[in-house]
DNA sequence: CTGAAAGCGCTTACAG
DNA sequence: CTGAAAGCGCTTACAG
């Protein structure tokens, strides 16, 4: 038995393939009567639809806008690197993709981005989202005129888009857990020293998710820890530096240390310079972080797949924009754990 | 500037489209003279060809056979469900997946499977390989005829064919590694219980490196800490459950258990009816496990995602099939670290 | 070794 | 609301 074709369920519910086509793709015009015989056809020849990227006929070119901090992180050096691959990776050549920078924290920039696009030229925006009081509803005006909206990495709470990056919440706990185990151990009754926290913005709703989760959880589970009050160094390794520095100094018997943010070559340069050898969390393997996990400098990084996160935006997007549905459990962006043991 | 398509390079190169296809899909019959002006103008044009699953001409359906243990633990379950999915899922309905049942432990029955494939109605198959002297050959056999294969979860070693799975070894040394902090802590002076082991078979390469990796791991780092001798209990439930009894037994003061296989519920029985609380380790984020662990039940688990390996099992056999390439990126399937956390 | 032609399954204007 | 026809980009027999 072979696959069953448009042609075939037209032949079987005794109409053109044209509005057997208009039915499948919900095109409207259809009389109630010609979408049940459609219905009954496709069960009855279990006819599936051929994947959207084959329908060959002249398909429209979806055109997809990164906006992207122009500060370049190791990170974000590693995120524009996925989303160059990213059509290719999705197997879809209809999909291009423009990258704009944005300059650091300009909130304004964003704005003024998102409400520059034209809906007749951009399908869909994929962005790095600062939580501040405009860009929410920047956002909802993008999508009022039919552009397809996915934030990336860190989401807006209440913007009514695809969020394409992890649960900070439960990274922040996971950081939590494995800190005070790896402080511990089964010793949960022994003095340990405090722990300190570096953080990047508050503007950033990641970065207030994973300190939320890593404090609920030490306090929790291991209240014989003394948690220190975060500190922002927005993402610069020299404040980072600084701030590790003096962490180490004013504590002597400081028991850890985690890292909600990137900067971490200031951390790292820090301890480095010192017998003090506090636990240490990171996010993100970046090379420098790899590196310094693999010599056991840090003791445990939590991750986001890029690769992932660039192609599951493509697909949201483009299914979104399309009408499609989409998978689930394939876009779901899982938090990486990486020991020394099983870096990549 | 409009997408250039097979007849724009036929065009640019002086030739026909049906010479550009052949270069393409390296067909053969073609002179180098030829093969040099079609790379010219794809690259002077900067063609790219369409995804694979987008040619629609007369193309054949492409007939995956996945050979799978037909007693059923939680895991395989999930895995059927999982090859079920795939070709919807990697966007391919020309691709036929068809499951055979496996008799436990019966290396004759793949044997016989394999050697029974038609070349000309099954051009791949995917296998949960047992390392037993005869599956080898039989594999050799199968590619010799051209049938693609690719071995599921444990590999055979020496065997030329691609593995999907995790990188078993890794697994175990981050086992290791978690158990001895899990254990220790920051202070690894202390005395500490004995650790016991509980796997499947020696028979299944994946066992053997899990434990190969653990032992490695807890002897290097955490030598105060003792390694019982593994117990082989065949993912079996009661044999599980009766090591574990007898665990608890013998060593009042055990500090750890790492499971390697299947069969757990022996394993969590066993747990629930002592005082005893051993860092508890498996594999697997089946319901059963996945329950255990968000009550705590359980410390960590180690999983490798059913859905991503069906998929990529998918991908790899059509890609070798036809010549492609394959996104390693994409197709590398990493060990996921489950906490009480971080539980999907 | 090469090309003209027909066809793949689906979609899009265009008439009606 | 519906269908006949032409077309999408690529591939496959078939001649040469």
């Amino acid at each position: 038995m072979t696959k069953a074709t448009v042609e075939d369920v037209a032949r079987h519910a005794g109409l053109s393939s044209a509005t057997v086509g208009r039915v499948l793709n919900g095109r409207g015009n259809v009389s109630s009567q010609a979408r049940e015989k459609v219905a009954a056809a496709v069960s009855a020849l279990s006819y599936r639809q051929l994947p959207s990227s084959i329908s060959v006929s002249t398909k429209p070119i979806l055109n997809f806008l990164f906006l992207i901090p122009e500060r370049k992180t190791e990170f974000l050096k590693m995120f524009e690197t996925a989303i160059d691959l990213a059509p290719v990776a999705v197997d879809d050549c209809n999909v291009k993709i423009t990258i704009c920078p944005i300059p650091f924290d300009a909130d304004e920039a964003v704005i003024r981005e998102l409400d520059g696009i034209s809906e007749d030229l951009t399908q869909g925006v994929a962005l790095f989202a600062i939580d501040a009081p405009g860009v929410r509803q920047a956002v909802e005006r993008a999508k009022r005129r039919g552009i397809q909206v996915v934030t990336l990495v860190s989401d807006i709470p209440g913007v009514t888009s695809s969020f394409i990056g992890i649960d900070n919440v439960s990274a922040g706990r996971v950081a939590g857990n494995l800190m005070g185990r790896f402080i511990c151990g089964s010793f949960s009754d022994l003095p340990a020293g405090p722990v300190g926290i570096i953080c990047g913005t508050a503007r950033l709703r990641d970065q207030i998710d994973r300190m939320y989760g890593f404090s609920q959880i030490m306090s929790r589970r291991f209240s014989n820890i003394e948690l220190l009050a975060p500190l922002e160094g927005n993402s610069i390794p020299e404040v980072n530096y600084e701030f590790t520095k003096e962490l180490l100094k004013t504590h002597p018997n400081l028991s850890g240390i985690y890292s909600g943010s990137a900067g971490n070559s200031g951390i790292l340069e820090a301890l480095s310079e010192t017998d003090q050898s506090p636990i240490t969390l990171m996010h993100e393997l970046t090379p420098m972080v790899r590196d310094a996990l693999s010599k056991g400098e840090v003791d445990a990084v939590l991750s986001q797949n890029v690769d992932h996160i660039a192609r599951s935006a493509v697909r949201t997007l483009r299914a979104n924009y399309l009408g499609r549905p989409i998978l689930e459990s394939q876009e779901k962006i899982e938090i990486d754990i990486f020991l020394t043991d099983n870096i990549p």
